[in-house]
DNA sequence: GCCATTATTTAGTCAAGCCTAAATTTAGAT
DNA sequence: ATCTAAATTTAGGCTTGACTAAATAATGGC
C-alpha cells in the first residue's frame, strides 16, 4: 500500500521537466565548438535567453554528483561530459530528424521547421525517433545540410570553415546554413546559396565589409553581409 | 527598454506551464459525459492521478477570473466553461490526429499510440495541427473509433451505448473502443472487436458476468468481462 | 433529525527554474 | 603591480504545480 502510492507518486513526477536541461546541454555543446572548450556562462545566457544568474545555478545542478552532464569549475565556464555530450547530441538527432521530417513528409519549408523542431524536441520518444528515421531513410542531413548524429552519439566530422573565413579565390561548395533565421534561410533560398552549391570566393570587404561570391553556373556576383558569410558553412574544393 | 525586458519576461515564461491545464480540461471534458454534469474533485484527482487537494487548487486557479475555464463551486465539483470546453476539445483534437497520424504514416499500431499522443498533444502548433490534418485527409475518426472534433470546437454527437448496457438480443455495431490501456487493446484486436464490426449481443452474465456476443460473421460467441463491456462504445442498428 | 463515514478544502511545504540586486572574482590597461 | 570594468557568483524571492496533515462539509443509515 505504502509502496504503491510511493511509486505513483515518483513515477509520475517526472513529466516534464527535463526540457530546459537539455537547452541547456544543446547550448553548451554548440558554443563548445569542435574543439570543445568551455562554454562561459554569459554565453549560455545569452544564447538561452536567460539570466546569467540562471545559468550558474543550473551549471551547479548539472555538475554535481556522479553521473553528472557537464564539469564546470567557477569563473572559467563548463564542459560537456561524455555523459552530456551524448545527451546533448541525442537532442539534436532528433531536432534534425524532425526539420526533415516536417520538410519531407509534411510540407514544411526550410525556413518553417526549427522553431517546431525546437518544441518538438524533447517529447520524441526513442520509438517514435527510430520511426521517423526508418521512414526517412536513415538520413544522414537535415534541410539545412547539418550532419544528423547517430543514435549511438556519433557526430562525424566534417573539414568546413566559415564562408566569411575562405581566402579570396577559393572554390568551395556549401554544405550548411544556420538554421534559427527564417528571414535569413528565405533570402538565401532565394539567392540560391543552399547546400551542395558550388561557389567561388571573390573577396572580403575591408571595415566588416561584405564577402562576394559567384555561384556556379551564374554571371552575377552576390555581396553578403558578415552576418550571411558567417551563417554558411563551405568546404575547400 | 523597460517595456523590453517587461515582455522578454513574459514571453519567455509560459515556454512549458500549460500541459497541465490542457489535462485538467480534458480529464473535466471526459468525466463529464455527454450530458456534461459536473466533475468531482475526487474523480478529476485519480484520473490525473494527483492528490485532491492538487485538484482543488487547480479548480481555484482555472475558475477565477475572466476567461475562467471552468465554474467551480466548493464541494460540487467542476463543469467547463465555453472557453474551457473548446480548449479541452482543442486538445483532444490534436490528441485524436496524432494517434491517426502515428498508425497511418509511421507504422505504429492501435496500442501504441495512446501514450504518444498524450505527450505530444501539448506540443502541437496549430500549423503543425493543419498540415497534419491535411496529410490524412481532414479524417473523421481516430484508430479507435472516436471522432476527431473540428478545429472550431465542434464534436458532431452520436447515439452510441456502453455495450454492457445494450440489451440482449440487440444488433449493434461497434463504434470505439478505450485507448488508454494497450493490453485490452492488443485482445480486443486478436478476438476481432474493432471499430465499425458488427455485433449481436447474446447476454449479460449475472452478478457482475461476462457480456456475451456472437461476431457478425463468426459461429462462436465471446465473453466479456464487464471491463472490456465497459470499455466499447457500440450504436443499435 | 443525528451521526459516522466519506469527500473536499485549508494550511503549510517542497522542488524546479527562473528573476533582481548585491557581492565577488578575473582580466586588461596603466 | 594595481586598479577598474566586465564577467560571474551569491543571496534572497517568485511562480507553478505538486505533496501531506489537519479541518470541515456533505451524505447515507438509523
Amino acid at each position: 500500500m505504502i509502496l504503491a502510492s510511493f511509486f505513483e507518486h515518483n513515477l509520475a513526477v517526472p513529466k516534464s521537466g527535463s526540457e530546459s536541461i537539455d537547452d541547456y546541454l544543446k547550448a553548451i555543446f554548440e558554443l563548445s565548438g569542435p574543439a570543445g572548450e568551455a562554454a562561459t556562462s554569459n554565453a549560455i545566457a545569452q544564447r538561452l535567453g536567460v539570466s546569467a544568474p540562471s545559468v550558474t545555478g543550473m551549471l551547479q545542478k548539472l555538475s554535481t554528483g556522479r553521473g553528472a552532464f557537464v564539469t564546470y569549475q567557477k569563473h572559467h565556464g563548463a564542459r560537456l561530459t561524455d555523459e552530456g555530450r551524448k545527451r546533448a547530441l541525442r537532442i539534436i538527432r532528433r531536432h534534425r530528424l524532425v526539420e526533415l521530417f516536417l520538410c519531407q513528409v509534411l510540407g514544411y519549408s526550410w525556413d518553417e521547421v526549427h522553431e517546431e523542431a525546437e518544441r518538438l524536441e524533447h517529447f520524441i520518444s526513442e520509438k517514435l525517433e527510430d520511426r521517423i528515421a526508418q521512414k526517412l531513410g536513415n538520413p544522414a542531413f537535415d534541410p539545412h545540410g547539418d550532419i544528423i548524429p547517430g543514435k549511438d552519439g556519433t557526430l562525424p566530422k566534417r573539414e568546413t570553415m566559415v564562408l566569411a573565413d575562405v581566402p579570396p579565390g577559393s572554390s568551395v561548395i556549401v554544405c550548411s546554413v544556420s538554421d534559427r533565421d527564417p528571414e535569413m534561410l528565405r533570402y538565401l533560398e532565394h539567392v540560391g546559396l543552399t547546400p551542395n552549391r558550388p561557389l567561388v570566393v571573390i573577396d572580403h570587404g575591408p571595415f566588416e565589409g561584405p564577402t562576394t561570391v559567384r555561384l556556379h553556373d551564374e554571371i552575377d556576383v552576390r555581396a553578403l553581409s558578415p552576418r550571411l558569410a558567417a551563417a554558411i558553412l563551405v568546404r575547400m574544393t
